[in-house]
DNA sequence: GGCGCCTCTTGACACGGTGTCAAGCGTAAT
DNA sequence: ATTACGCTTGACACCGTGTCAAGAGGCGCC
């Protein structure tokens, strides 16, 4: 048993260091066997599918990483304005440590249900903490009057989106902070009322 | 002779119509090949690979449905604020001419450098009409002080995304004059000099 | 009319990747 | 010694892309 399990934690750091590592988007069952030192078949005795490795791994990143706890600071914030730069910071600086795993997901999404319906769950859970982040805007009356909260969520949740992240760290070479600072400055500008939005 | 460019053009539009019509991203060389009224082979005959076929048929559309001509008013813009608008509203409607090609072409990018290659190129000349616009608000002085063009140009680029419209027009529901509405509201709001951006 | 050319067809095949199956091996528990 | 478990080996099916070779049919040209 602490076998398996073992073997099983084996075959999701394998991946891990390859979707990582690698060029990675391409990493095959066979790369991640060979990783984990076991032969393709042992891996398919753990993970039904490579849709099903891929989240498995994400949820296991998310326990060592610990999201829940990275996200509490949004969750504890006195305001709402508040609440959404850490809601930002807390989700902007997790993307670059799912990224590998959700690169590996979007790539397959298209053409595998089961990755698409993994990765829309995720994207859904994100979608929760911007619905979040704009009701505690709104309930300090914060939110830019002409926006309604549905509409505003809907941006935010399209701005802090993995492939904006994508586009402007890995296409346009943006550090990390500069993304961080604009996405606050962004929302802060066109989701807030103007005299709060200071 | 002409036999020859009505079958190609024969082909183009039965994979641009399994692309409009059906799930689509999954639309396979056979399933053109069949709505051609061809065999497999025939299609290979004018198109060495799918991305080749895929990337042919953005052309193709781009010449029917006149690019140029939807990007002109933005170049003959006489202010960077205009030009501005006019290249959201532009650029913003010929999104969803392209996207059901745009997304078999993305779908795929991540396997197939070609189609990987196509689909930057597309991207990056996009990104041009962005720069450009930028260049003409910092030239009216109405770029907002704190940005340089080059931050300004990536995120309108970034904001300008097939993915982000994918976003909102598909997964979020949005009618399309609300996107455009909100991207020229956004760009204007934050891209823009305060006292300019009224 | 016979010739060659061009387009398209037919049917086969290789390749790469995922997922399945069956038989067997080694080892630890008891 | 038997059993159960985790893993290996090697085979195979499936699917989609891309390739190849042989040939059919229409068209013009001399």
């Amino acid at each position: 048993m602490a076998a398996t399990a073992d073997t099983r934690t084996r075959i999701l750091n394998a991946c891990h260091t390859l979707l990582v590592s690698d060029t990675g988007a391409s990493t095959r069952m066979s790369d991640i066997a060979k990783a984990a030192g076991l032969s393709r078949q042992a891996v398919y005795l753990h993970f039904k599918t490579r849709a099903e490795l891929l989240t498995a791994l994400t949820r296991h990143i998310d326990e060592v990483e610990d999201v829940a706890g990275r996200l509490a600071p949004s969750r504890a914030a006195k305001s709402g304005l508040e609440r959404l730069d850490a809601y930002i910071e807390a989700w902007g600086g997790y993307i670059p440590i799912i990224y590998p795993v959700a690169r590996a997901l979007m790539a397959m999404a298209p053409s595998d249900e089961a990755a698409d319906l993994a990765w829309t769950d995720r994207m859904t859970a994100m979608r929760q903490g911007c619905d979040a982040a704009i009701h505690a805007l709104a309930a300090d009356g914060d939110l830019r009057p002409e926006l309604d909260a549905q509409t505003a969520a809907d941006l935010l949740w399209a701005l802090l989106s993995v492939r904006n992240w994508e586009a402007l760290i890995q296409s346009c070479g943006w550090p990390q902070t500069q993304y961080l600072h604009h996405m606050k400055a962004l929302t802060r500008n066109y989701l807030c009322s103007q005299e709060t939005a200071s």
